[in-house]
DNA sequence: AGTTCAACGACACGACACGTGTCGTGTTTT
DNA sequence: AAAACACGACACGTGTCGTGTCGTTGAACT
């Protein structure tokens, strides 16, 4: 039972050095590599400090990756639900899945089988995200841009799914056009009976 | 560059006791928390023995996933596309993605990518099971069960991965119902052209 | 402005798992 | 019968873990 830390105290450049360091040691090396050990000596900060304020080594990822996730475009509402999940699909592919971020966050969501916290972290992360796309496809929905009985959960599996999947699997990522595709071919399923 | 060892001389007793406590341990206590030490305890076995054999821990579990998955039923050709596809992807379902063989088999995933040599073993399990659905997929196609122009690799993303995409995020996996609506939905954006 | 007090960096510690090496024993191949 | 080799037991050095101690520093209250 270590008394909590007061956080009107805390120092936000060690904070910010620590959360920093995490990323680029990931991106650098690659997320099973980085210790605690080397995230404390590239922030030039004392292991305590990071332990005073993170349980653990997914954790420090984690916040970083909350940040960059900050980044996403969050889900718009142009009245055209094609379009707008094109838009949102794109830059979730953009941001995390792309590039050399992508095995950052493959490696926290990869961690969080080994660390029961990280689970409850990444699902507070990932619901709020699930649940606004769940929102706006039942928008969309009341509108007559998608049938009636649309199963809005299966549509964002069936969106999400593949994404994840070629992530976790090391396959290759979609490009752009594919995703395009995906959006295209998945709603046509659900789309409203022609008149 | 150690020699080879001789497989014919392989203590099958101590080979069968590694791979049984290496599954055991990551059910019973959780992938990430089971080290060699451990599996050479519970087996009876030296560790330098294990190291003779598997180049790592991911290795020896991967091992045991591999006979796990041996179980599965191949693709069956009955004629019937939608038939063949539910009895493989229940198979894959129960097998792999229910009960406590679950976080085995994901916490080997999640590992690969810490590991880079199990990506590769991975590539080699994974890559026949897919290439396999794209032989079957095909078959249906030239049959006309498929529409001419449909995409087979689209349908595999579509249909896998939402499986794995619940799996690695920690999400509630399908009951058998659901994955039949699943295929049932794929399978309707690729249909033939009605005449 | 002065006092207080917790967060800080530096450093040390024991515990544990890693991967490797050595050695004597027992079994299998030749 | 002899040689070869896998085996279990055990020890070693290394690296990381999470925690503990201690003196210093700097922000928050009086």
């Amino acid at each position: 039972m270590t008394t909590a830390p007061d956080p009107r105290r805390r120092n936000e450049k060690s904070h910010r050095a620590i959360v920093t360091a995490a990323l680029d040691l990931c991106v650098e090396r690659g997320y099973g590599q980085v210790t605690m050990e080397a995230i404390a000596a590239q922030a030039g900060v004392s292991k305590k400090t990071i332990y005073r304020w993170w349980p653990s080594k997914g954790a420090v990822v984690l916040e970083g990756i909350a940040e960059l996730v900050g980044e996403v475009t969050p889900f718009l509402d142009t009245g055209d639900i094609v379009a707008d999940l094109t838009t949102q699909l794109t830059a979730v592919l953009d941001h995390m899945m792309t590039g050399p971020r992508s095995a950052v966050y493959a490696g926290v969501i990869a961690e969080s089988h080994h660390d029961r916290e990280l689970v409850g972290a990444l699902s507070a992360m990932v619901g709020p995200r699930i649940e606004a796309a769940r929102e706006r496809l039942r928008r969309a929905r009341e509108q007559g841009q998608l049938a009636a009985d649309a199963d809005v959960d299966l549509i964002i599996d069936l969106l999400y799914g593949p994404l994840y999947y070629r992530l976790l699997l090391h396959l290759e990522p979609y490009s752009p056009e594919r995703i395009r595709m995906v959006i295209e071919r998945t709603l046509a399923v659900f789309a409203p009976p022609a008149e």
